[in-house]
RNA sequence: GCGCUCGUAGCUCAGCUGGAUAGAGCACUAGACUACGAAUCUAGGGGUCGGGAGUUCGAAUCUUCCCGAGCGCGCCA
């Protein structure tokens, strides 16, 4: 039993009581009652805002309440003080035996400590990456990558059960204009001198092997035909050997889709028409004229009539449109028969991560998806701002004019993926973040990749040190300040999962991870200047096996929050 | 013009969905080394949380209006 859980029932009980003898009236919702760690170590073990959150409910003043309330709580096991403080919070001070009780819980779970179930095995698809298979993933599809991966190594870490998929963009003009490209290449393969690459089509270097390969395959027999005769092969030849190298760059950062899903079979099976049946049937679409977008107005504006999203009946700003005016679907169409097609299979929720380029885009996707599903709140859209790169506080220079950009294999070929896993973590999505080589394969406390795996990998030489582990340990005994507050470092594992999971940041492990290291370091160092902190003692053995478990566990729930970023611990630097 | 994401220490950023005196790291100052028990740690100075108004016991957090940055705005994906 986690020691928040035990105060949260205790405190269950306690208002349950209050409300039968009339206390307190029947009606009081204590669901945002909790118990926690006080940022100020001053204030005690566990702080409650119990009597804040329902003084109004009660009918009575907080401190008022906290009195009443602390009588109560002083009264369970193990709790030696109860204090009221500032506006009516109650700190509650234990005996070290709760906090070393928990230790015992962290060393029967293993890494498996601080999972929890609240997805309840519900279903959750989470696509991310989705990059046009017009070439090899650059560096910032790196950050998405991570972002959705760690989202979803966190959700599974949550009970959720997760789709990881992939949405391939295999329809429409872009694809044309990678099978051009390829063609001249091929054309290139066969012997023709191909003197520039027209503007307009993708001029990478990349494309000349495929050139070769499609000539090697198939030789010259597209050489005389017309454009509509090999447009087709040629196409598929080339997303195939896009997406061949994409999901090569995606193993590279240990990243492994469960479902790829292509947009061409989605529009060839017919289901945008069927989503758009849908969506008719329900009433949400239209025919009509959109006003032409105000202040920045298109030169070849022209006003038509064509079939319309009612998205402002969702919060969007303005409808949709949904055809081309070559009759063709629009993105959005076939993105909405995607989601549709998402929503069927999932049966759950969707999470889609976006790159800020499509941050307008993110209310019309919403929108179409509560039409569909009609429900709130069944897709998430994370959008992942810029990454820069950096060569010591210097931008990286990129032409993409000619066609060279940083990709993610030169990253990872750079500075491996776990530094790519983790570093792209230090900063929330929506923040821009600097990638800089120098810096994160640095050996210092400037680099948290370095700093965090250092700290497993001192676990792990004390361990080597002492040999065996002892069979058993009197944890109890574990109460200096340091200790303690290593201790409540490791206990507050369970709840950053939870806070994570539920707000959908997987960049607060990465964080969670910085500030655990930071406490062992600091209990480790104490052991310098005062040999009596240190962890193995000649002359007591007692002592040391229990500070030998500490450090096990220490070890543990790193292990366990990099398992969830799906980067292995190191045991040697 | 409208929308989205932001604005927190000199710099780079957290801030546990409204809580206590707003926290780290870097840099700066002063200290601690028998190198996998110094690749680290300890201590110190440093703030009008962009600005105004509002909501309430209580706001960096919620509402609204300004200022500033980035991104987006039918027939690209």
């Amino acid at each position: 039993m986690n020691i928040f859980n035990f105060f949260e029932a205790e405190f269950q009980a306690i208002s349950n009581d209050l409300k039968g003898a009339g206390t307190i009236p029947e009606t009081v919702d204590v669901s945002k009652v909790v118990f926690e760690l006080p940022r100020n170590a001053t204030h005690g073990d566990i702080a409650c805002n119990a009597a804040m959150v329902l003084a109004k409910q009660a009918k009575m003043k907080p401190r008022e309440l906290a009195e009443l309330l602390a009588g109560r709580l002083a009264g369970c096991d193990g709790v030696t003080r109860v204090d009221i403080a500032g506006p009516g919070f109650i700190n509650i001070n234990v005996e070290p035996r709760l906090w070393s009780a928990e230790l015992r819980c962290i060393l029967a779970a293993g890494t498996q400590y601080g999972r929890n179930d609240r997805g309840a095995g519900k279903s959750v698809n989470i696509e991310y990456v989705s990059a046009n298979p017009t070439g090899p993933l650059h560096a910032a599809h790196a950050r998405g990558a991570v972002l959705g991966d760690a989202l979803a190594g966190l959700l599974e870490f949550s009970g959720w059960k997760v789709t990881r998929e992939y949405y391939v963009n295999d329809a429409g003009g872009q694809v044309d204009i990678l099978a051009h490209s390829v063609y001249l290449r091929y054309l290139e393969a066969l012997g023709e001198t191909i003197d520039t690459i027209p503007p307009g089509l993708y001029p990478g270097a990349y494309l000349k092997d495929v050139g070769v390969a499609l000539a090697a395959r198939d030789g010259d027999r597209y050489l005389a035909l017309d454009e509509d005769k090999w447009l087709n092969p040629v196409r598929q030849f080339a997303i195939d050997a896009m997406m061949a190298i994409i999901r090569k760059d995606l193993v590279k950062l240990g990243v492994e889709m469960d479902v790829f899903s292509s947009e061409k079979a989605l529009v060839e099976g017919g289901a945008v028409q069927a989503a758009i049946d849908r969506l008719q049937q329900d009433g949400h679409l239209y025919c009509g004229v959109l006003e032409p977008p105000k202040g920045k107005e298109p030169e070849d504006w022209e006003p038509r009539e064509q079939l319309l999203f009612r998205a402002t009946a969702f919060g969007d700003d303005t409808d949709r449109p949904l055809q081309k005016s070559d009759g063709g679907w629009t993105y959005f169409s076939s993105d909405v028969a995607y989601h549709l097609d998402k929503l069927e299979r999932t049966g759950g929720r969707l999470i889609n991560v976006f790159g800020v380029d499509h941050g307008g885009y993110v209310k019309r996707m919403m929108a179409a998806v509560e039409a569909l599903s009609g429900r709130k709140n069944m897709l998430d859209i994370k959008l992942c701002q810029l990454v820069n790169l950096m060569e010591n506080g210097k931008p990286v220079k990129m032409s993409k004019r000619a066609g060279n950009f940083v990709t993610v294999r030169d990253v990872v070929n750079a500075v491996g993926a776990d530094v790519i896993r983790f570093i792209m973590l230090t900063r929330r999505s929506d923040q821009t973040l600097d990638f800089d080589y120098a810096k994160v394969t640095e050996q210092s406390r400037d680099n948290p990749v370095f700093y965090v795996q250092y700290a497993h990998a001192r676990c792990s030489s004390v361990l080597r040190q002492a040999g065996t582990m002892p069979d058993e340990a009197n944890l109890d005994i574990l109460t200096m300040p340091a200790e303690l507050a290593l201790i409540k470092q490791l206990v507050s594992w369970p709840r950053i999962v939870v806070a994570a999971a539920t707000t959908h940041e997987p960049h607060r492990i990465a964080f969670y991870l910085m500030d655990l290291a930071s406490a062992f370091h600091s209990l480790w160092t104490a052991g310098r200047g005062n040999p009596a902190l240190r962890f193995m003692l000649d002359d007591d053995a007692e002592l040391t096996a229990a500070r030998l478990w500490l450090v096990k566990a220490t070890a543990t729930v790193i292990r366990s929050a990099l398992n969830v970023l799906a980067i292995p611990a190191r045991d040697e630097m």
